[in-house]
DNA sequence: AGACTTAGTTTCACTTAATGGAACAAAGTC
DNA sequence: GACTTTGTTCCATTAAGTGAAACTAAGTCT
């Protein structure tokens, strides 16, 4: 939601076109983006001919309303499948999943959101993008707390101001201050609960990911629902639930860190 | 593989940086893509910079290597949702696969190559190549050939050359003549097959996704293995796929098409 | 129909940003 | 400690992006 202020060159400005054609879902009008954008008619105009161009957008033919092109789609394959946590988790977080028979996320951060990398869905599972690549709020979620408990303080003072403190609902946390106390303890006992903090019903305990030099690099949870679990036996799953998270980090030995601005 | 010569200014660059880094697989260091890519040392390291601080790419903390940056999976995760067939087809291939009992893709162009934008597994477990977000060439799959097949005069005219021909196995196709004859057939029988073209084992039968005003979208396949079934068998399949590619076409109708170039 | 509004595209003098050869710094190697 | 390799910065040159405004095309209204 937060308009981005810097904008290196030409790129910068085409990727911030890119984003407000992904922001907006589905087709946009060129129009709509230019109502929304501080760019200028005819520059506007260029950086959505040269998206088009190189495949990034598609334009309808007749509407001439833009979308995401599927090329992102074939990029962010490979992004999935070699700068992600997913593929090294995948035996771990199946293995995870078969034992306790609930839903399974596997979580990194991006700019301050939640990007979930993985699931396995209590019911069906198969793995594609339709799951990967959704984004969710940090501070009310439990792999979102796993992981800012367990960043650098550098790294969190960033990553802090940048929450919307949304309350979705009754439990949800609404300042810095409150969840900051919850991070200490987190720290402490080395999981995150999510007690309905994002959607009523929906209960998780987290577990950060950490590389063995230390480095929070993603989280694991498994999430339930208040109507089949309480928070007790999710508790009773921490140290199943650590030893997963233990496992994927070691093997992410050799693995690189996923930014931090 | 192929170097695309066109450049639209420096966005074109960028994305072809982009590009390099996704073929590249896994993490680079800036002297290889340097040694690959034409542009001169201050402007390649100017816009990995640039792609750095967009957060398309994530630079290794220690060795300094690039990869593609998790931005990437958000950004397709709409471009999945929103301008693919996927989300629409869903429940159309779950139908089908649940009483085919077969693996099902879908897949779309881009750029003269096969995308799978989704896929139900068999119920038996073995993997074939296809994934979401995965490319194939055209020429030798079953999926590729439908949709060549009711591509366009002009549309195909452009992407045929860009075609490697590369025989994977003895039944791929090697020359253009020979594909356009078979393409020919493709058309007059409504469905392609893959007769162990692409990889030995694996065979396919395809349908053509049309939208009604007869653009080809996208294709359907039921693959199955050699061991599991025949060609025969899978033609009886045929009024099946048939009926499922017509009721996803019918509702991409207010759908935009997948691009040309 | 004709006048009028709105959406999209092109022009062109102007300005800013990208360019790349070369110098420089840092890390490895002999 | 000299030498090679790899990565980063400088800066005058050049090219590319910019955006106000003019223009064209597609609706709307009376």
């Amino acid at each position: 939601m937060g308009s981005e202020g810097h904008a290196d060159g030409t790129v910068g400005k085409a990727l911030d076109v890119l984003e407000m054609v992904a922001d907006q879902g589905g087709s946009v009008r060129f129009s709509e983006l230019l109502a929304i954008s501080r760019y200028p008619k005819a520059t506007l105009y260029r950086l959505l001919q040269t998206l088009v161009n190189q495949g990034m957008l598609t334009q309808d033919a007749d509407s001439g309303a833009y979308a995401l092109g599927v090329r992102l789609v074939r990029l962010a394959h490979n992004a999935w499948a070699h700068s992600s946590l997913a593929p090294l988790a995948r035996p771990h977080l199946d293995a995870l999943a078969a034992e306790v028979g609930e839903a399974i996320h596997l979580a990194q951060i991006d700019s301050g959101h939640i990007l979930f990398v993985d699931k396995r869905k209590s019911t069906d599972m198969f793995e594609t993008l339709a799951q990967a690549g959704r984004v969710a709020p940090a501070y009310c979620t439990g792999v979102g707390k796993a992981i800012l408990a367990f960043l650098p303080d550098a790294a969190r003072d960033k990553v802090m101001p940048q929450q919307s403190f949304h309350p979705y609902t009754p439990a949800t946390h609404t300042e810095p201050a409150s969840l900051m106390a919850e991070l200490e303890v987190i720290r402490a006992e080395g999981v995150a609960f999510d007690r309905e903090e994002h959607e009523r019903g929906i209960i998780s305990i987290a577990a950060p990911i950490r590389s063995r030099s230390g480095r929070v690099i993603g989280a694991v949870s498994i999430a339930t629902s208040t109507s089949r679990h309480t928070l007790e036996e999710l508790n009773a799953l921490k140290p199943r639930l650590l030893q997963c998270a233990e496992a994927v980090g070691a093997e992410a030995e050799t693995w690189q860190f996923p930014e931090t601005n």
